[in-house]
RNA sequence: GUGAGCGUAGUUCAAUCGGUUAGAGCACUGGACUGUGGCUCCAGAUGUUGGGGGUUCGAGUCCCCUCGCUCACCCCA
């Protein structure tokens, strides 16, 4: 049944899931609030024109991977495929030049890709988002690796690889870019069709195919460190330096690039072996020039995404905590119809005093709550019958040990938070 | 966009060389046990064999198309 199904390359993130999803989100959040970034709730599309001057209209990205449409009022739309640009816009609309520079802002939400799913890649796909704008000293850059560093390692993510460069800036990008075009042009012949048409539009791109006889051409390639200007260099030996004092650890890679003007210097992503081929749990680094090319005044900037679902796959494979899962404390148990009133009052009564409570809904036999109570996980029955309304009483079910306890009424609360807390986390 | 592998019940899988009415475990519902879950036993419900077309006396099985899933290329978080 196609029409019962979710349109290719999403997914539903099932109750099995979402309390894993929740766990992250929380995680991401705390950290926030320790590194000072202020959450913001951003539009889930903008004006396709946002991301085409933002992202790079000679992008793949751009060029064939939006969501693109035009709304009733005919203005062309796009599912946003990152939060870079809405997060640069917002600051520049709202006029956040005005703050205390840099402004430090997070997010949260799904993205959106029209490309081939496959593992760790989807069609909808959900990011935290982390900006720090205003500010182009290489501190900045570092805080940023430095959060994504920490926010890993609260999740307990382990055996990752960060990988750092620096792409340059206006100043010294051209140069480089030429010294790579005439070395590439003078070995044509040595390299495969994509990266034929790179040589025109990107050759900093060549640097990063995978095919051998690419990669060979590429060994021998001019260096991106020995082209930087005085000014990027010296940024970067910071931020190298800095990354050092904090004892992260890190790769070079100078075949790591981010192709377009807009991105300056510090790029840097950071990997995990467990994804498969896409594996990268985290990306991010500098893109001074970005307010500009989206129509804004000169505003610095960095920050980095990572993407929550491969964040959570990791975390499935390494057996990560995700802190405990939701559960039933209490479940209670109406003998007749009569207790069902009884057993309503009594759960509105628990979930009242903060105890997690539930019952039957579906109007199963006795014997049924019970299997039902056990199913859902419950650690107590709280079992109501004719004999328990004469006595004002509740029989207390421990189902672990299937000890049982007759409870006056107005000790239940008090009964069961005491011993519920000999379980209970948090 | 390109390539490869795979689509049978909610799920995991079975069904001989193409042969009758497509089965089993788990899960679900009910019962044995009329006020007590897990264990056991019994019973029940659930399928357009992804969809369409073709070959054949006969197709879950073979062929074509299509859709979907998975992985890889590409690209990226």
């Amino acid at each position: 049944m196609a029409e019962m199904s979710a349109p290719k390359g999403v997914r539903d993130i099932l109750p099995e899931e979402s309390w894993k999803w929740a766990y992250v989100f929380r995680v991401v959040q705390e950290t926030a609030r320790h590194f000072g970034y202020s959450e913001v709730h951003l539009p889930i599309f903008e004006h396709t024109e946002l991301f085409s001057r933002g992202i790079g209209d000679t992008t793949d990205v751009v060029e064939k991977e939006m969501y693109t449409f035009l709304d009733k009022g005919d203005r062309s739309i796009t599912l946003r495929p990152e939060a870079t640009a809405s997060m640069v816009r917002a600051y520049l609309e709202h006029r956040m030049g005005t703050m205390s520079q840099p402004v430090k802002m997070w997010c949260a939400g799904p993205m959106f890709r029209y490309e081939r799913p496959q593992k760790g890649r989807y069609r909808q796909f959900w990011q935290v988002d982390f900006e720090s704008i205003g500010a182009s000293s290489p501190y900045a850059d570092v805080e940023i690796i430095a959060i994504s560093l920490e926010l890993f390692r609260r999740l307990g993510l382990r055996r990752l690889e960060v990988v750092i460069n620096s792409v340059g800036c206006p100043e010294c990008r051209p140069s480089y870019r030429k010294r790579l075009t005439d070395y590439f042009e003078s070995r044509k012949d040595h390299l495969c069709e994509t990266c034929l048409g790179r040589l025109e539009r990107n050759p900093l791109r060549i640097l990063d195919c995978k095919r051998d006889g690419c990669k060979a051409v590429t060994e021998d390639a001019p260096d991106v460190y020995d082209s930087l200007c005085g000014e990027c260099r010296e940024h970067f030996d910071v931020v190298k330096d800095s990354l050092d004092a904090l004892g992260a650890s890190y790769r070079l890679d100078k075949r790591l690039v981010r192709g377009l003007d807009y991105y300056t210097k510090t790029a840097y992503e950071i990997l995990s072996g467990e994804l498969g081929s896409q594996n990268a749990v985290c990306g991010g680094g500098r893109y001074d020039n970005l307010a500009e090319a989206i129509g804004g005044s000169h505003v610095p900037g960095v920050g980095f995404a990572a993407g929550v679902d491969r964040i959570v796959m990791v975390m499935e494979q390494q057996e990560c905590s995700f802190g405990s899962a939701p559960s039933v404390e209490v479940f209670a148990v109406a003998l007749d119809d009569i207790s069902r009133r009884n057993v309503l009052q009594l759960v509105d009564m628990l979930r009242r005093n903060g105890i997690v409570a539930e019952m039957d809904l579906a109007g199963k036999s006795m014997k049924a709550q019970m299997k039902a109570a056990s199913s859902r996980g419950a650690q107590f029955a709280c079992i109501l019958g004719e004999s328990e309304r004469a006595g004002g009483t509740v029989m207390v079910k421990d189902l672990a040990t299937a000890e049982q306890q007759e409870i006056s009424l107005p000790l239940l609360v008090a009964e069961l938070k005491n011993k519920l807390t000999s379980t209970r986390k948090g």
